[in-house]
DNA sequence: AAAATTTGACCGTC
DNA sequence: GACGGTCAAATTTT
């Protein structure tokens, strides 16, 4: 396992080091601007800034090989415990309790560009609704540890608080890449059209998860194969079209340095096959042709999102 | 048959 | 002991 997270985490490393790079360039560029010329690009690339330090102390830290190790953490149910219990290592730990949790996002919809797989449901005390448990699909195959927890809001039901722990160290799959690229392609020509909807008829169904929810569906993956799969911060930050709140379960300082893998799914790559080093260069022409979009109200499906 | 979801149970944390 | 996160067998779907 070790062997696996060297070089991923270099690849990483190195990918938000460029990531880091381009902010600070696109802030350098914004200095120049008045206040109303640029509104929030200025607060967005302290933000992206700000998320690839935090991505950069988690990637030095033990935060990403404790997580991935806790992937290969595996419950015998036959076996018994007492026997089981001298061999096996500590037990798997809790995520929301750990220094992995990253963001808390409030959303129209709980479609997000990835892929997940749903893991778990948990009626919450004091919550209406329950909470689903998604992990992300490739975390048996390399070991990506990013999990995610999606509950509906019982102040608003049209909204979802997605809760986003640890960083994607996958790329989401072949198949996921191929769409992404074709969709980034599409992006490029159509830079006004960005659809966090369904590509498939059958799969428009107006509900926030395409994993079934106590309902008939019972799809496979959580994913929007219509969605720009870009790393999920590039399309919340570049889009702006969520309300987004940094969350710190561990009262963490605020520094870059001193933080964990907060605001981190952002570093997350659309496939193996994908360059990942190509990914900052591609944000930053996603972030150019959507400079002009910022502050505005978007409309994906008939979903209207708002800044 | 393979893959994904459901759901009861396990277990860490508070 | 309650709560919540995760596991994994069972079930369902394709």
């Amino acid at each position: 396992m070790a062997a696996f997270v060297t070089p991923a985490a270099s690849v990483v490393s190195e990918l938000v080091v460029r990531g880091r790079e381009s902010a600070a360039l696109l802030e350098a560029l914004l200095q120049g601007g008045s206040p109303q010329e640029h509104g929030g690009l200025r607060e967005l690339a302290a933000e992206i800034l700000l998320c690839c330090g935090r991505a950069l102390a988690a990637l030095h830290g033990r935060a990403g090989v404790d997580a991935i190790a806790l992937a290969s953490m595996k419950r015998k149910s036959s076996e018994p415990y007492g026997a089981a219990a001298q061999t096996r290592p500590k037990r798997r730990m809790r995520a929301s309790s750990e220094s992995t949790a990253t963001r808390v996002e409030k959303r129209w919809t709980a479609e997000d560009g990835l892929i997940w797989r749903k893991y778990g449901r948990k009626e919450i005390t004091h919550s209406k609704h329950p909470r689903l448990y998604f992990r992300c699909s490739y975390k048996h195959d390399i070991g990506c540890p990013a999990t995610r927890q999606v509950q509906q809001s019982d102040d608003d039901l049209s909204l979802y608080v997605i809760t986003y722990f640890g960083d994607h160290i996958c790329c989401q799959g072949d198949g996921a890449v191929a769409a992404a690229e074709r969709e980034e392609e599409d992006v490029k020509k159509q830079p006004f059209v960005i659809n966090f909807g369904s590509a498939t008829a059958s799969s428009t169904s107006g509900s926030p998860w395409q994993n079934s929810d106590g309902g008939d569906g019972r799809s496979k993956i959580s994913r929007s194969p219509h969605a720009v799969c870009l790393p999920e911060g590039r399309a919340e930050l570049g889009l702006k079209v969520t309300k987004v709140e940094t969350t710190s379960l561990d009262s963490q300082p605020a520094g870059p340095a001193a933080a964990d893998l907060s605001s981190s799914p952002d570093v997350s790559c659309p496939s193996p096959a994908w360059d990942p080093l190509s990914c900052c260069l591609e944000w930053d022409q996603f972030i150019e042709s959507s400079f002009d979009f910022v502050g505005e109200f978007i409309n994906f499906d008939g979903i209207t999102l708002y800044q």
